[in-house]
DNA sequence: GGCCAATTGGGTAGCGCTACCATTTGGCTG
DNA sequence: CAGCCAAATGGTAGCGCTACCCAATTGGCC
C-alpha cells in the first residue's frame, strides 16, 4: 500500500517539547518501557528506572497528560462545580477537597454555576468534555436536564452539602431541615421566644428557614418574622435585615441567620443602634467561618465539617477511579450547634 | 506486512461514549467535515451544519476536550495558581479571571500552592503537564527554578498583584511600595503621628509594611512598631495584634493592617475594650473586601481592583492562545485608598 | 537436560480529535 | 468551451501516550 519510495510527505510538526519517545532514546530503552519506568516503576529493574529518571531529569520531560488521559481514559482530573468561588461557605470544602485529592494526584478543575443555574448547561458541557474522573456537585443538582446528562456520561458524581432521598450516584451532607429544627429548638430552649430569621434565597437556605419557622410553631411560638435577602449574602444585608426587623411591628428576641456573613451584619448594625447582644438580642449565624469564634460578642452558630465533606468526597472519587467499588454511597456528615455568646 | 486473513485482533475496547465518528455517520458526512460544522461552522454549507447539529442533539454528543487539546495544542485551559484559595483577597480576580475565560470559551483550572511554596514544584508539574494555554500567577515567581520551569514550557505565563522589573512574561499589578509610602502619607495628613503596623509574614505585605516603615522615618516620625502575623490572616491575628500594640511601650494613634481582615480584628478588639475608633486610633485594611464599607466605623482602606486584574489576564492569555501578540506586556493596574469612617 | 513459570522488555494499535493536503464541484472569465 | 478559481468536502496521518499481547530471558524444579 505504501510505496516507500515515494517521497516523504510533509509530517506534521511536533510542538517541539520533549516527549517520552525522547526520553526513551535518551536511556536507550523502548518508549513502553520508559513509560513503565514512570508510572509503574515496580514492573522495572532498578537499572532502567535509573536511566529513565536520569534522562528525564536530563530533558526536563513533563509527562502530557492531555495524551496519557485519552490513552488511558484517567484524567486524574476532577470537576467541583460551586454556585461562587466569592461565597466563603464552601471554601473549607474546595480546600480540602483540592488538597486530598492533590495528595493522591489527581487536579481539581472549578467551575462557578452561579446561584441561578443559567450557565448550568455550557459549564456542564465544558465538564463532561474533560472526561474528568469525577465531579463534585456543592448542593444537589436539581434540574433533570443536568441530572440526565451526569448519569449518561458514566463519571462518578458526588453530591455534597445536602441529603436527598435520590442522589444522582453519591452524596455527603447534612440535613437543612434538622438544622432548622434544631437551632429553633436551641434558641426555645435558652428561653427566647420571639423569633426572627434572615436567610439568603437560595434554596438550600431556604430549607434552613422553613423549618425553623415550622419548629417555632411547633414549640407554640408565633410565626418568626422571615427576612429574605439576596444571595450570596453579605455583611451589608445583615445590616439593612435587622433594620427591617427592628422597624416592623412584632418585637423579636432572637434571629436566626442563614450565614456567619449576616450574622456579622446584624452584630454590626446591633452595635451601631446601641443594642446589647445577647442581652436583647440573640444572634444565631451558620457555617462557623473561621472569625465566627473571634468577633464580639463571640457568635453562636451552626458548624459544618466543610473539610470532612472534601475529603470524603475525594475519597469516593479516588476509590471509583482506582475501581473500588463504594459500598455506602450516601454519608451524613451531622452538624453542630457551636455556643459562644451571642445565643 | 500484515496478512489480511489473520484473525481480527482484538481491539482496544472504545469507551461506549458516543464520538464525532457516530455523529458524522448519523449525519451522513465524513468525520472531519462533522469537526468542521461545530467548530469553524462558516466553513460547511448550511445544510451540513443542520444535519450535523441534528445528529449531535439525537446523540448527546460531548466532544473530547483532551483528544481535541492534544490534536490542535490548544486545550482550552487556563490555570491559576493561589497561595490559597481560602484567603479572600484574591477571590475578586479569580472570579473574574473565571468569567472572562468561561465567556470565551476556556475553563479555569485552580491550584493552591501554599504560602510556603513547598508544593510549587509538584504543582507546576501537574500544570504544564496539562498543557494549559496559559498560567496566572497570583504574585510573581520568585524560585528561579520555577521561572526556568515556567520559561522552558513555552506557555504564556501572567504574573499578578505586583509589579517587578523583570516579569516572566506578562504582568498585571500594582507597587506595593507605593502602597505603602501613599498610606503613610494619608495618615500623617490626618494629623496622626504614633504609627504601628500589622502585616502578615507573606512577601508582598512585608514590602508594604517596610515601605510604610521607610516613609514615617522619611516624614520624620519615630519608626513605626511592627507586629508580623502568620499568613494567612485573620480576623484573631488583628485582635492579638492590637493586644500586644497595647501592652507595648509606645503609644500609637495609627495602624496600618496588611488586610481587611486583621484590620476587622484590630477594629474589634478596639471595640471590645471600649477605645474610640477613629477618635483614639485610627485604623486603615487592605484589599477593601466587601464588608469593609458597612463595618461600624466603615473601614478606611486600600482598594484594589481585583476584577480588572482578572480581566486583563483573561486578555493577556487568549490573545496569546488565539495567536495575536500582545504588544504592552507590563500593566500597572494601581491602587486607590478609599476613606471612611476608620482613619 | 527439559519444562514451566516468572520476570522484563518490546511491538502494535489505537484513544478521539484536528492539521494538512487533495479532490470535487460549481461558477465565472475571456 | 477551455481554463481557472473559490468553496465545500474528504482522506490521511498523526498529536503523545498507554492497553494489550507477545518475545526473550532467567531461574527453579523434576
Amino acid at each position: 500500500m505504501v510505496d516507500p519510495a515515494a517521497a516523504p510527505r510533509r509530517t506534521r510538526r511536533g510542538s517541539g517539547a520533549v516527549t517520552l519517545h525522547d526520553v526513551a532514546k535518551l536511556a536507550g530503552v523502548a518508549p513502553i518501557t520508559a513509560s513503565r519506568a514512570l508510572n509503574t516503576p515496580a514492573q522495572v529493574s532498578e537499572e532502567v528506572r535509573r536511566k529513565v529518571q536520569d534522562a528525564v531529569a536530563r530533558t526536563g520531560y513533563v509527562p502530557n497528560l492531555l495524551a496519557g488521559g485519552l490513552a488511558s481514559r484517567r484524567s486524574r482530573l476532577v470537576a467541583a462545580v460551586v454556585p461562587t468561588i466569592a461565597g466563603p461557605v464552601f471554601q473549607e470544602t474546595v480546600q480540602s477537597l483540592t488538597e486530598a485529592l492533590a495528595e493522591r494526584g489527581y487536579q481539581l478543575m472549578l467551575g462557578q454555576a452561579g446561584y441561578t443555574g443559567t450557565r448550568e448547561d455550557a459549564l456542564l458541557e465544558a465538564i463532561i468534555g474533560r472526561r474528568p474522573d469525577g465531579i463534585v456537585l456543592t448542593g444537589i443538582m436539581h434540574s433533570s436536564e443536568g441530572r440526565r446528562r451526569l448519569l449518561a456520561s458514566g463519571i462518578p458524581v458526588v453530591e455534597t452539602w445536602d441529603l436527598t432521598p435520590t442522589p444522582i450516584d453519591m452524596l455527603v451532607g447534612f440535613s437543612h431541615v434538622e438544622v432548622g429544627r434544631r437551632v429553633a429548638e436551641f434558641l426555645h430552649a435558652r428561653g427566647y421566644r420571639r423569633f426572627a430569621t434572615v436567610a439568603g434565597d437560595d434554596e438550600r437556605a431556604s430549607r434552613r428557614q422553613q423549618a425553623f419557622q415550622a419548629a417555632a410553631l411547633g414549640l407554640g411560638l408565633q410565626a418568626p418574622c422571615a427576612v429574605a435577602v439576596p444571595a450570596p449574602t453579605t455583611l451589608r444585608s445583615g445590616r439593612t435585615a435587622l433594620a427591617e426587623l427592628l422597624a416592623g411591628p412584632q418585637p423579636i428576641d432572637a434571629v436566626f441567620c442563614s450565614s456567619d456573613l449576616l450574622a456579622l451584619g446584624v452584630l454590626t448594625e446591633a452595635h451601631a443602634r446601641g443594642l446589647a447582644v445577647p442581652g436583647q438580642l440573640a444572634v444565631v449565624g451558620f457555617g462557623d467561618l473561621e472569625f465566627a469564634a473571634d468577633l464580639h460578642p463571640a457568635l453562636t452558630t451552626v458548624h459544618i465539617k466543610g473539610g470532612a465533606i472534601g475529603r470524603q468526597a475525594a475519597q469516593f472519587i479516588v476509590d471509583r477511579a482506582e475501581g473500588r467499588s463504594v459500598a455506602e454511597r450516601v454519608v451524613d456528615i451531622g452538624f453542630s450547634i457551636v455556643e459562644r455568646d451571642s445565643a
